[in-house]
DNA sequence: AATTCACTGTAACCAATGTTACAAAACTCT
DNA sequence: AGAGTTTTGTAACATTGGTTACAGTGAATT
């Protein structure tokens, strides 16, 4: 069961001796929807491969303010993890499961051992570190260059292509969370994107009509 | 001169083995204040190891915006150009000299066998990026959550520190660039911030009085 | 000393975003 | 159906940041 969604995603990506490791030494393990997978200040034991499902990065200041960083999809692993499990160290980040989703944990212990081994191994983790530095470039780019409307209209449609579905289930507020604005500001330019016609709104989802 | 250097900065970080090895491979180049190491889009041949001086690492949008994404200081490399030279990827920043600095070039078809045969290659390695991961989460952070009058003294105290000076040579239009503002707005909140007691202006310096 | 140029200060105005307050609508639970 | 709860819509207002315009100031050059 495991190594047939491993082999679905990964075959391509890992040698098939380290295919069998993981299948070995690697814990499965099934997320809920909103189900917590790291927490900010947590030490990781293992990092997560992500077989199926979305999971949601957030970034939590001091004073409990939050900000979306970026979505994991399939194929995907946090490369946060990775340095807080190799290094000891804390994790900056809160991770969240958008729907169920399906992860692979690996042990921290192997993580070293198989960049020695694994050509595959070392591309994975390089590439894993580069796609997670384009995505912060993204979001900074986002913050820094966009204004509210587009940041919305962006998200909504970046969120609707994780989950591969046209009609978001959310309220105006929990996209203000994501946001890090106010939910009055988020209903006003919602309702501009709908008189737009890029949009429909109704209690509890939003389907998204143009991308 | 190089090896002193390496030693210098070095030596407690790598293997004397691979320090051998980087003598022998690594182009050493000095950098003028001011002169462009990487631009947009540029394909890296290889990876810059800082020996001493401050590089500031931009992110430039379609649109020829810029935003200053954070500084590298001696001991630092450049993560993103790690990602492009083993991918033979493109660059997405661009790196200028904020004063003379000196780096080691790494050839990047070395990259790749030392974390093979050295643990403190990849050990580096990987808390580069974990280092530009968490400076990037900090940028974030500060677009995020921070006003622009707090983002200004952030800039000017942080600019201080790399340079490990107190007076920063610089017009108020370079620092909008940086913060992506206007040269107005930056004018008003330098006013602000010296009327509170924390700077003092003059023609080109900006004297820093508190931290 | 007079002229020129880059840099700085400031006012007045505009646009975008954030805040407060309240009403209406949609759903839930008895 | 009625009461309570959550979600949404909207107005009015405050604040922040961006723009335009122009004057002043200091340094450099002729």
């Amino acid at each position: 069961m495991i190594r047939e969604k491993l082999e679905e995603f990964y075959s391509f990506v890992f040698e098939k001796e380290l295919l069998d490791e993981i299948e070995q030494v690697g814990v499965y393990k099934k997320l809920r929807e909103n189900e917590l997978l790291v927490d900010l200040g947590d030490q990781m034991k293992g990092v997560p491969l992500l077989l199926d499902g979305a999971i949601k990065i957030v970034r939590e200041d001091k004073k409990g303010e939050e900000i979306l960083l970026y979505f994991l999809e399939r194929g995907d692993t946090c490369a946060s993890s990775f340095a807080s499990a190799i290094s000891n160290g804390k994790c900056g980040i809160r991770a969240i499961a958008e729907k169920e989703s399906e992860i692979i944990f690996l042990p921290k212990e192997k993580l070293d051992d198989w960049l020695v081994k694994y050509k595959s191994w070392r591309n994975f983790v390089i590439d894993s570190y580069n796609i997670r530095l384009n995505e912060m470039m993204e979001t900074i780019d986002t913050l820094a260059f966009m204004k509210m409307d587009e940041r919305l209209y962006k998200y909504l449609t970046d969120k609707a292509q994780i989950l591969r579905e046209t009609t978001l289930k959310t309220t105006h507020q929990d996209i203000a969370y994501d946001m890090h604005t106010s939910r009055v500001v988020i209903s006003r330019l919602l309702k501009q994107l709908e008189n737009e016609g890029k949009i429909k709104l109704n209690r509890n989802r939003i389907e998204i009509l143009q991308f």
